[in-house]
DNA sequence: AGATTGTTTTTGACTCCTCAAAATGTTGCT
DNA sequence: AGCAACATTTTGAGGAGTCAAAAACAATCT
């Protein structure tokens, strides 16, 4: 059985090679687990004499389909919890990431299996991010951000792709949750700045790294 | 913060004292944590070192004040994941022990207050052992056994005190769960057996070691 | 008291995961 | 081509938790 340090690292590397096969350098693995490169190098080294990755020395890792299974395990493991913190213990959207990612690790494939039908057998958590289902289908869709989508069409926002507290913080003071109806009115890429117009009025302005991160799709 | 591994080692030390605050033996200790005892003492001397227990060489171990807060919130952590995962996610009692001794070690305080409001704030798991509450108070009545309470008059499940999956689904498929109306027909300590008369007709017979570790009380 | 039995502690070694710092390789620039 | 800048790997070391086996101790029985 993989360790909980291992389960984390194939999760990172699935994230951070999003859906396309491409090689995930040490750099930012090791930054993604906020460990020394060193670390990361000899981490992957193990996990693929495991064979759960392919290590192309000096470019960069990825996962075999092994190691993608128990990776995509994970994630629904991770999302799904979100989505019952969220859903079921009326916790705060900005919490739940930290609490899941210990409780990724503890879950049962018998409990997950549980929840997963206690909650609907969601297809999204509560940030938009898609969660893989039992045979680790992941509904990959390409969306359009604040940052790059056309102007003064209506959108919806569908998902935000960071997790730290205080950016789920803002994001949800500027009513920007998944669901909001929004259109974007300007973009000044000098000043780094999205102004947007909100179904009710509200105009915030969110700089473009934020703008980034919150995908949207056509909407009403 | 204390890691899973010293949870674990002040949670049996807290079971093994039962209440009383006599000292626990590193044999028994050992056993209950599945390793040598030679590793019980080195971790006892460590974690007596961080305040947790008080260490007797030679004699045995005992919880400090803090080390026995910190028990009693892991305690209430099993005991409350254990009731959830049998009253809302409807699983076999006989699997949520195993289930529990992993999450206990991820679920935070928030999660935990939260699970207890929506369970109803429940004094006892599935399985009858009592829940601290909050505040570390932890029922602990004394209540007689199957194999030492006078014959033939009524009783009520309330209590069992072991939690492998084999003996929990022999308790179940004799109707010995917590609550069950009983009475003692016949007990005879020579041949280790003692007879049962349920409410309802049927009589099962169960040795004296498991009689000992159904709990009862004075019943309808 | 002396010897036997059983428990506890000590010692040395091992695995897993990590870091710091030195060594090595790659890429881009002049 | 030669060099600078950067990323990666290697090496040596340390903490946490564990085991096996030897040593030390306590309790009990002649």
């Amino acid at each position: 059985m993989a360790t909980s340090t291992v389960e984390n690292y194939l999760k990172h590397v699935l994230l951070l090679s999003e859906g396309g096969d491409d090689l995930v350098s040490m750099g930012a693995l090791a930054t993604a687990m906020e460990v020394v490169p060193g670390t990361a190098t000899t981490m992957v080294k193990a996990i693929a004499g495991e064979g759960l990755v392919e290590h192309q020395p000096r470019y960069g890792v990825k996962l075999t389909a092994k190691g993608r299974r128990l990776a995509l395990n994970v994630l629904r493991k991770h999302r799904l919890i979100e989505t019952f913190l969220v859903n079921v213990l009326k916790m705060d959207w900005s919490k739940v990431h930290e609490e899941a990612e210990q409780l990724e690790h503890a879950i049962s494939d018998e409990v997950l299996d549980r929840l997963d039908a206690l909650l609907g057998h969601p297809t999204t958590d509560p940030h938009g991010d898609p969660i893989p289902n039992r045979q680790g289908r992941l509904n990959s869709q390409v969306y359009a951000t604040l940052a790059t989508c056309a102007l003064d069409i209506p959108l919806r926002v569908v998902r935000v792709t960071e997790q730290s507290a205080e950016f789920l913080q803002f994001v949800e003071q500027n009513g920007l949750l998944p669901g909001a109806g929004i259109r974007v009115a300007d973009r000044n890429l000098t000043a780094g700045l999205v102004k947007l117009k909100k179904t009710g009025g509200r105009t915030p302005i969110v700089s473009v790294a934020a703008a980034g991160k919150i995908l949207v799709e056509p909407g009403k």
